[in-house]
DNA sequence: ACCGTACCGTACCGTACGTTACGGCCAGCG
DNA sequence: CGCTGGCCGTAACGTACGGTACGGTACGGT
């Protein structure tokens, strides 16, 4: 017996995909309260449809978090002239996506359904947030970073301690806020403005001697 | 008609207090999933009293929620003597209290089951820890910085900027990842070394013009 | 001795929801 | 045309759990 349908593959038909859009949009708007019933209606699909694909409400959850995070894929940043102004549109570039994600719709709901069932969980949905969210994200970083190591743009001794030490400086006490159901509307030049200030922070830390930035005005 | 049992007097029964430390212990085993009657089992009590004494199981959790928030309070600052070195301890002493509350089980039990019901709430619990956790930080923790303003040992314009990016720089990505199950042990040493660490680089950032620090090593 | 109050333990009710089963519709195909 | 298989809609089942009711006990006041 398999595991009904495999998210890594692209194994899933259209008809599949458009039922998790349906969980997504489900997902935000009442949160981890959804029912098998209200997915089905709003996917105008069958509960025995759901089963058969999805085993039971965990895998759906499960595959559900999964398709939305197939769907953030990609944004690799490739250098070829490299120096300090690329490093910086870099990290800024990447600072504004992540806060844009983090403060979206989508991300907020995933991130909430996957704390409450952390840990307790058949298919274990906190580590497959994990996974795609911050791991992903030093992934993704950590090439430029190291490549602005290796050019001499910035020192550190633990590429890790260096993307922690920039994911805090980004981030700060958003996510967590958003996450409380504080509102804290982020406006596209406020991510644009955070962005450019962490990264301003992270160079005044590790980068070339500077002297330090304040906190942007 | 009143709203039961009112945490913020301390109109709590010894026997009350005793039940919500019953649901405080169970909410950290086995999540949001207590039952009441498991808190009824566990305090050796009455479902009736529970609902008499809480009105429901949302306004038990509140209370419970609350209740531990009652226990955290005060630890003020009071400067007489200050200077960069009373400053320094004072960061460091701070951000460790924070690294320890955060990575207690308490504390992530707790923000799982308020991100958990945030906004759909009747009590609002994301909003009750919120105030408690994040907010009580930052009234606790501008004092300080704002002392070290006014001597002349910082500088910073929004007293709220400098305080989130202390908070980024302490936090990191660790409460997110606690949040969503990922071990992370953190051991007395490691918080002590985070808190020296955040510190130093907050100070690189907003302090004397000290040459930036790099990431602790 | 009697009453009221507070509380425990437990049985009970109602309901929501996960899960399963069934009947009907339609498409592809021999 | 008739068979088969996939899917929809809906009804039904089982259960877990929030909430209530009730009998029994201890205790303080009068």
């Amino acid at each position: 017996m398999q595991t009904h349908v495999d998210v890594s593959d692209n194994a899933l038909t259209e008809r599949q995909k458009d039922v998790l859009d349906a969980a997504l949009a489900l997902l935000v708007e009442a949160g981890d309260t959804l029912t098998m019933t209200s997915v089905a209606r709003r996917a105008s699909c069958s509960k025995e449809s759901l089963y058969k694909w999805f085993g039971d409400r965990d895998g759906l959850l499960t595959a559900t978090v999964q398709w939305q995070a197939s769907k953030v894929r990609g944004v690799p940043v490739d250098p070829e002239a490299f120096n300090l102004a690329s490093l910086t549109s870099g990290l800024e570039r990447f600072a504004a996506d992540w806060l844009r994600v983090l403060s979206g719709n989508i991300s907020v709901a995933l991130n909430r359904v996957a704390v409450g069932h952390a840990g307790s969980d058949k298919h274990d949905l906190g580590a497959i947030v994990l996974e795609n969210g911050p791991f992903a994200m030093a992934r993704r970083l950590k090439p430029l970073l190291q490549l602005g190591r290796d050019t001499g743009l910035i020192h550190f001794h633990e590429t890790d301690e260096a993307f922690r030490t920039f994911f805090g400086l980004v981030v700060r006490d958003v996510q967590i806020r958003l996450l409380l159901g504080d509102r804290l509307g982020l406006t596209e030049a406020a991510i644009d403005r955070d962005a450019r200030r962490a990264t301003q922070q992270f160079l005044a830390l590790y980068g070339p001697h500077t002297k330090p930035a304040g906190d942007g005005h």
